[in-house]
DNA sequence: TTGTACGCGTTATCAT
DNA sequence: ATGATAACGCGTACAA
């Protein structure tokens, strides 16, 4: 039987109420008798009932966290754990619990939100931002990672893609790369048609004609469609001398592609990537690649939804967390050719 | 306003108390009473408040996840999302929720089992085993994943590292190597010291010399200490012809190191390693990985935790989940000695 | 078959 | 400064 606090009370000769006030600090209470109880309830390893401390508040000390649609397989990519752990690192130092939208088969984000919403148990809301996040009015705070479809009025956390897929292009520009493949666009994936936004826009600038035929959609390792589609890409004359790819995975896929064709990174090929994972930097060559910071995210995400909760003043409504560029060696520059 | 039991015996003209039966499906109470108040309850979309119901109920609908001491770098690693994966799919299906255990910083897993189990807010407790894990007596089910260092009466799913360890080396034996190294051993870590058992076991079967000096502890990446020693390793004439790698990760460092001293996998060094992640299956050569099956290490665990919440009653008290190999091309015949 | 009354542990309001 | 009382929403003996 877990202590309560009436236990305590008995034991110190004071009703519930006093126990109760003498835990919270209130200052209508003496002295002595505050660190009386405050002993005696160390004493007894007390630890006050959430369930019941919940009912009357009407409010928990518990997040929800809610993935993607696909999190049975989206957990698998190390950016999700990755965000996990910011927020993870913040909950932990504010008390709060954080209670995971357990997903079967396919259920969707909404369904997910829902369940968790419906539960009781949480008291605010973080989803990580997928093709079909849910915005619909929920009875909690919710914070969203990743720039949300429809950008209104609700609070969220984001890398600036268009930005990053911009410099990804100029940093390729810049090194005399004219003829620039992108692959992996998705346009399920908001991060993907963002990147690929500002992977245009760099090309507009320096006057350089964007081929459709030059965005690769999607995982092209799986099928073998997209495998010999990026077989014709290269074996062109006019192949690409570089590649905007959008995770190291991919990139990794590319050249041991490009390998069975003879061609090599960077030599013949430059690559530059997104998301800065472990692979990617022990891979040969060292891929270069921008880290998006997930784990700052998760920060970001997890005490902008703290604060909300803790004043409902509002504070930033939008936070925008940057990103770095990590330079390896799958980028080189290019001499083959100038226009 | 969310509505509640009193809300729905108000508007079907009964008591809250039928209300509560009704929705429980107690069999006294008459059909008709039953789907009427379902069907008022689904029109006011009722959701019974899980704080109140677990206040008086003692149990709530919530495990507890508890991550080993360093979750904030072990949860980048492949192998824990997935076992969430697995935890969370069979929560899922059976609506119990998953509460994580937060930790900042240095917070072991000690701490962080007690602050959930006193959180109240958990009936059961899943913990991912590490060196330190926490067997002191909690108030609710555990359900340990990996073999517990103190293989006492509790509960655990793990795979049989040893055997594991055991076949890893006999797959290189059977094709012709003689010299094998070990690579990333970490006495910390449970399972590769019983990988490293199961490697010693097949060596002396075969009646070869165990060379201490053979075991290349952690992580050697990090490190350049390390490397330096896997250096004079692969210099000396008699240089090991195959690998046992404890993870992909460590392989593909290793084989970028390999390629730097001019040697190649697998012509002139054999790598066979575990957990078949995704940076081994891209990798150029694909590596021949034991996957070891977190995603179903996972929905055992849950699988045995909510059995055992259920009805009490003992299963099995400990599951063994198989291990399979994925064999791709980092492995080939040695045929360059005989001893 | 259905209603009444009470308790789960805590906090807030109103007395004292 | 402290105690008594009610209430949060639900489940369940007990009574009817």
């Amino acid at each position: 039987m877990k202590t309560t606090i009436k236990d305590i009370a008995r034991e110190a000769g004071v009703s519930p109420s006093t126990v109760s006030r003498a835990l919270h600090n209130n200052p209508r209470i003496s002295e002595d008798v505050r660190i009386k109880i405050k002993r005696i309830a160390k004493e007894m390893d007390f630890h006050p009932n959430q369930m019941a401390r919940s009912l009357v508040s009407r409010t928990s000390r518990i997040v929800g966290i809610v993935f993607p649609g696909n999190a049975e397989q989206s957990l698998g990519h190390p950016f999700y754990p990755a965000v996990l752990q910011g927020l993870g690192h913040v909950a932990g130092e504010r008390k709060y619990h954080m209670l995971l939208a357990t997903g079967s088969d396919a259920v969707t984000a909404e369904e997910a939100t829902s369940k968790l919403v419906e539960s009781g148990y949480v008291s605010g809301l973080i989803v990580l931002a997928a093709e079909d996040s849910p915005e619909e009015d929920v009875s909690v705070p919710v914070v969203v990672i990743g720039r949300p479809p429809n950008a209104k009025e609700c609070y969220y956390v984001d890398t600036d893609n268009i930005k990053a897929g911009y410099t990804a292009t100029q940093y390729l520009l810049d090194r005399g790369h004219r003829r620039i493949l992108l692959i992996g666009y998705d346009k399920q994936y908001i991060v993907t048609v963002d990147r690929r936004r500002g992977y245009e826009r760099a090309l507009l600038e320096s006057g350089i004609e964007f081929r459709r035929d030059w965005v690769v959609p999607s995982q092209f390792i799986q099928n073998n469609t997209d495998s010999d589609l990026l077989g014709a890409i290269f074996k062109a004359d006019d192949r690409p001398t570089a590649v905007v790819s959008m995770d190291d995975a991919l990139s990794i896929g590319l050249a041991g592609f490009l390998s069975t064709m003879g061609l090599s990174v960077p030599s013949d090929v430059s690559i530059i990537s997104f998301n800065n994972t472990e692979s990617g930097r022990y891979h040969t060559p060292g891929l270069t690649s921008f880290d998006v910071d997930p784990y700052r995210l998760g920060v970001s995400a997890m005490t902008l939804m703290l604060d909300r909760l803790k004043d409902k003043i509002d504070g930033p409504t939008a936070i925008e967390v940057p990103f770095s560029l990590i330079e390896r060696e799958s980028v080189t520059y290019n001499h083959s050719l100038d226009s």
